[in-house]
RNA sequence: GCGCCCGUAGCUCAGUCGGAUAGAGCAACAGCCUUCUAAGCUGUGGGUCAAUGGUUCGAAUCCAUUCGGGCGUACCA
C-alpha cells in the first residue's frame, strides 16, 4: 500500500513540474498527524528555493482528489503533508493476509539470485562458547531474512584446519591420553585446557587401551579431536535449529591449488614482494599502516592468504551476494582480506561484511567470566540449557549488531512478565487459546465461515490492521539492511496493539455471531503475522504458555 | 600513538541516508481480574541525546575538536 501511495506522490510531483527528489513517506511519530507523512515539499523547496508550505499546498490539492484513498490531506508544520488513509483500504489487507497465510510478508525482490551466508566458522578446537552465540543467532535470522526476500541461500561454515592450532589440539589430546598412564606427563604450554579434551582421552583409552602410547605421529589424535569437536558444535547448532549446507575446509584450498595460484597471481601482478624470507602484500598506504605478511618466512601462509583464496572461491561459485559475519575483533582484518581480493582482480561489491560487537554476560549484577584459558568456560550449550533456545535466540538478536551487548542471564531465564520474549509469545498463545475456545463453544465451522468486513469498524481493529499491513514493508526494508532486531521492534508493536485490542474487545460473543466471526478472522491475521515474524527471527510460536 | 565501533531515562537499549512534542522494556509509584490466558491492560514520575563549536529553515542524527568505554593495531587465527 505504501508503494502505491509513494507512486501517486511521485506522479503528482512530476505532474506539477517539480524536480524528482528523494522523499520520506513514513507513519509520523504522533498518530494524530495521520497514517503517513511526507517531507517531499520541504525537500523540493530546498532545491527550487521556494516556500515549502506553498509547494505543499499545491501537492496536497492534487492528492486530495484521490478521495477513495485519502480521507484527509493536510499541510502542517514547516511543510509536511499528512495523509489519512481510508479505513476500507486497511480492511482489505485482512483478506490478503488470510489468503497468503504463511507467505504473508515474503517478497520476490531477489528471485533467482543466490546468496551465500558464511558464519559461525569457529575452528574445531573446542565447543562453541556463549560469546559465539551472538553471531550464531544473528546468522540464523539473517539467513531467514534473505530467504524471505527471494534469495536462494547457501549456509556455509568455513574452518581453518591447516594451521598450528589443530596441531596444538592434537598435542593437547595426546598429552591428556598419556596422563592417564602417567599423571606427570607434560601438557603443552599453549595447549587447550578444556575438560572436553580429558573426556576425549578417556574415550580413546576405553577403546584403544594403551595401544597408542608410542604413536609415531599424532594424526589419530588430531582427527579424533576434530571429529569430536565438530559433532559437539553441530549438536549445539542443531539445538538452535541451525543446519549449514556447506562445511568448507581450509585444507581444501591447499589441495585444489587455489592458494598456490593466488600467490603466483599476486606475484605476476606485482602486488606482492619478498623481504626477510617472507612474502608481503603491498598495501595502499592511504588505507593501511603497513604491508601485510601473506607467507611467513617458515613457508607457511598466514591466515590472510587462505581467507582471500576462500572468498575468491566463493565468488567463482557464482553467488550474487556473499555475506560474512564476524566479531569486532576481525573489524580490521577483513578489510585487508577484501583489499587482497581486489588486488587479485575480483570485484568485491557483492560481498557484505557484518561486524558485531562483543557480548558481556551477567547474572543479575554479577558478571560471568568467559575465559578461554581456564576450564571454567561458559559454553553456548550451557547458556541454552540455562535460558532455553528461544530466549537465547531472542536476546542475541534483540539488539543492533553494531552495539555492545549485555546479556543478562537472570532476565533471560526469568519465566515471568519481565522477560521480553514472553510478551511476544504470549500474544500468540492467547490467540491460540481463543481458537480453542471458539471450537469448543461454537464448533469448528465457525472458523471457516464467511465474514463481514464491516463488523471490524471499531478503532482497535482498524489500528491493528494498520500495523499488520506494514509487515511486508518491514520485511522488505530489513532484508536490505540485514538488521533483524528491527523485526523484533515491529513485532513488539504488533503484539502490543493486539494485547490492547484483546483487552478492549471480546472476541467470542454468542449474541453477536457475525462480529465473533469477523474478529476471529482478525485474530487469525495477527497470529499469521506473529508466526511469520517469529519464523524470521527464529523462535517458536507456542500454542499455550 | 593510529584505525574501527560505541556514549540517548536509575538499568538494558530503540530511534541515526537531517524533520514536528526524543521512545520501549525493566525498576519506582497509582489503578484494572465472577466473562476468550493478569506472562495482560490503563495511568504517573523520570532526559543538558557525553561536552564544545560548526553547517541550516530545522541536528540525538552531518562535520570538527575534546572527554569516556570496547575491539584491533603480529611472520596468531
Amino acid at each position: 500500500m505504501k508503494k502505491k501511495i509513494a507512486q501517486i506522490l511521485k506522479d503528482t510531483i512530476s505532474l506539477k513540474n517539480y524536480p524528482e527528489v528523494g522523499f520520506s513517506l513514513e507513519p509520523p511519530r504522533n498518530k494524530s498527524f495521520g497514517d503517513l507523512s511526507t517531507n517531499a515539499a520541504l525537500i523540493i523547496a530546498k532545491k527550487v528555493g521556494k516556500n515549502p508550505r506553498d509547494i505543499a499546498a499545491v501537492i496536497s490539492e492534487t492528492l486530495s482528489s484521490y478521495s477513495d484513498i485519502f480521507t484527509s490531506v493536510d499541510v502542517a508544520g514547516a511543510g509536511f503533508i499528512n495523509l489519512k488513509i481510508n479505513d476500507n483500504l486497511y480492511l482489505h489487507t485482512l483478506t490478503d493476509i488470510l489468503k497468503e497465510g504463511r507467505n504473508y510478508g515474503k517478497n520476490q525482490n531477489n528471485f533467482g539470485k543466490k546468496a551465500n551466508l558464511e558464519w559461525v566458522s569457529a575452528n574445531p578446537t573446542g565447543p562453541l562458547h556463549a560469546g559465539h552465540g551472538r553471531q550464531v543467532c544473528l546468522g540464523k535470522s539473517i539467513a531467514n531474512l534473505l530467504e524471505w526476500s527471494g534469495y536462494e541461500v547457501t549456509r556455509e561454515y568455513y574452518y581453518n584446519d591447516a594451521g598450528n592450532q589443530m596441531n596444538n589440539l592434537a598435542k593437547s589430546l595426546y598429552s591428556r591420553y598419556m596422563q592417564i598412564f602417567d599423571s606427570s606427563f607434560p601438557f603443552p604450554d599453549d595447549g587447550y585446557h578444556g575438560e572436553y579434551i580429558k573426556e576425549y582421552a578417556e574415550r580413546i583409552y576405553a577403546d584403544k587401551k594403551d595401544s597408542l602410547k608410542n604413536a609415531d605421529n599424532l594424526s589419530f589424535f588430531k582427527e579424533f579431536a576434530e571429529k569430536a569437536n565438530f559433532e559437539r558444535i553441530k549438536d549445539t547448532l542443531e539445538t538452535l535449529g541451525i543446519k549449514h549446507d556447506v562445511f568448507f575446509s581450509e585444507t581444501e584450498l591447499y589441495r585444489n591449488g587455489d592458494i598456490k595460484n593466488l600467490l603466483a597471481d599476486f606475484k605476476d601482478k606485482g602486488v606482492s614482494r619478498e623481504e626477510d624470507g617472507a612474502v608481503w602484500l603491498k598495501m595502499d598506504r592511504d588505507r593501511f599502516q603497513k604491508d601485510k605478511v601473506i607467507v611467513k618466512s617458515t613457508g607457511e601462509p598466514t591466515y590472510r592468504l587462505p581467507d582471500m583464496a576462500y572468498h575468491i572461491n566463493k565468488i567463482k561459485r557464482g553467488y550474487d551476494y556473499i555475506i560474512d559475519i564476524f566479531g569486532s575483533d576481525h573489524g580490521d582484518t577483513y578489510k585487508e582480506v577484501l583489499y587482497g581480493i581486489e588486488k587479485a582482480g575480483y570485484d568485491t561489491s557483492c560481498i557484505k561484511v557484518i561486524i558485531h560487537q562483543m557480548v558481556t554476560f551477567k547474572s543479575g549484577s554479577e558478571s560471568v567470566r568467559m575465559s578461554k584459558r581456564s576450564d571454567n568456560v561458559y559454553y553456548l550449550d550451557d547458556l541454552i540449557k540455562d535460558v532455553g533456545a528461544d530466549a537465547t535466540q531472542f536476546f542475541f538478536v534483540m539488539r543492533a549488531a553494531n552495539t555492545h551487548l549485555d546479556f543478562d542471564i537472570e532476565l533471560a531465564k526469568e519465566q515471568s512478565d519481565k522477560n521480553p520474549v514472553y510478551y511476544l509469545q504470549y500474544a500468540h498463545a492467547r490467540i491460540c487459546g481463543i481458537f480453542r475456545n471458539a471450537e469448543l463453544n461454537f464448533g469448528k465451522e465457525i472458523c471457516e465461515s464467511e465474514f463481514d468486513i464491516k463488523k471490524l469498524a471499531e478503532p482497535g481493529a482498524v489500528e491493528l490492521l494498520k500495523v499488520l499491513s506494514r509487515f511486508p514493508e518491514e520485511v522488505e526494508s530489513v532484508s536490505e539492511t540485514l538488521e533483524p532486531h528491527k523485526i523484533i521492534n515491529y513485532l513488539n508493536t504488533a503484539a502490543e496493539t493486539f494485547h490492547k485490542f484483546y483487552h478492549d474487545n471480546r472476541v467470542l460473543d454468542a449474541d453477536n455471531i457475525d462480529t465473533t466471526i469477523a474478529r476471529l478472522k482478525l485474530c487469525e491475521a495477527v497470529r499469521t503475522v506473529l508466526r511469520n515474524g517469529f519464523e524470521i527471527i527464529g523462535i517458536n510460536a507456542p500454542e499455550r504458555m
